[in-house]
DNA sequence: CCATGTTAGACAGTAGAAGTATCCAATGAC
DNA sequence: GTCATTGGATACTTCTACTGTCTAACATGG
């Protein structure tokens, strides 16, 4: 198909999907002569993709293409494209790795028994987070940690299940990808209508129960 | 204390504080002259969570704004508060409404049998989610989305565990949004890092262990 | 073969967000 | 009394994610 069928059938501007073009996060097709190119369902698939990265989940450009490459440099096993794919997203902006915290969390790996790799940028996103808490009076020890860790165990497990009885490499990769970033959002509306559901429930029993 | 030690002690430059004093992120200190304003522990408290909201956590000035708005308007109970937390941040960038997703949230919520307010942004936030994954060729159903919403639940007890003993209705606030909106991160993090131990797992007994 | 409309690619422009820099008048400490 | 500092206002900068415009090369109908 040509640009602007791709444009029509994903909803994306042709300009905008130029941009991702320039930007490398979307290939480019095949030329069939200096002022044609050719695209097919699999541009389709990744153009769609692009957009729920950046639109769903509010990555930016450069992490979606960062994320992007660490799919396409696929054919390798499950395990190997999951550390890829986790490692090509920072969850937060930068650490600053001269406080305790580094530590703390590698006593709190160590105590869960969990196999991470050692660079994997979610440690120090986690650090991250408890260093802010620590400063805002607020520090989570690891007594408090350890049952939400226990939680991101039994989430893995189900997530690592979907993967289960997927043959194509690159679709395992794919399906990795969206569950493990795409997911996030959803999770995390989860937990705050949970929260507000406990919140209701504890309320209901002790004190007015004003507006609901 | 003076502006100048406030940003001393906060690690925030003088005009980012202005900035954010203009934006009505902070409040502004006792007008001491008509060049001369005082700054109490309680600005160093805010600016601290301003800024962890804003660095950690990701969100942007205005969304910001809205939490801060939402804990000034305390001294209400737990619940509210939480409600009003979690009201203000929007998870995903906005809903199109128009998809089948929302009722199937619903229904969702209906068969948890949680109580939660109807027009919670993470209704929409799930549902936007939810229509991604369709489009991309990944659909959820309720079967895969019910254990995670276990799962959700279970960490929701968690979180109102930590607000138990806290009498101080403000302090009751700002613990929330901690524990709602930083602790994020945090969660996403031992996720990413739980599916790494748990992709390395299952790898283990099936085939090679080429790295680790 | 030519006219016409479409397309790819290059390049510049724009809008919004988050700061940052500068200026100025009014202190307040010495 | 004087002079560095402060608060407030305003303008400027940087970055990101697009968006618009232009041009020359095609494809296609006549």
């Amino acid at each position: 198909m040509r640009m602007s069928e791709l444009s029509r059938r994903s909803g994306v501007s042709v300009t905008t999907i130029k941009y991702y073009l320039r930007e490398g996060l979307l290939p480019v097709g095949r030329q069939l002569s200096a002022t044609q190119a050719e695209y097919d369902e699999n541009h389709l698939r990744r153009l769609r993709l692009i957009r729920a990265l950046i639109g769903v989940r509010g990555l930016s450009v450069s992490a979606t293409r960062e994320v992007l490459g660490a799919l396409a440099g696929h054919t390798a096993d499950t395990h190997r494209i999951l550390g890829l794919t986790l490692g090509a997203i920072r969850l937060a902006d930068e650490a600053e790795a001269d406080s305790p915290e580094p530590a703390e969390v590698d006593a709190l790996i160590e105590e869960l028994g969990w196999d991470v790799h050692r660079s994997a940028p979610a440690r120090l996103a986690l650090a991250d987070t408890l260093a802010s808490l620590r400063t805002l009076g607020a520090p989570l020890d690891r007594r408090v940690l350890l049952p939400y860790a226990r939680l991101a165990e039994e989430t893995a497990v189900l997530d690592l299940d979907q993967l289960d009885g997927i043959e194509d490499s690159l679709e395992v990769a794919e399906r990795a990808l969206l569950l493990t970033v795409l997911l996030e959002p959803a999770l995390m509306a989860l937990r705050r209508m949970a929260q507000q559901n406990e919140s209701a429930r504890r309320h209901a029993g002790g004190a007015d129960r004003a507006d609901c």
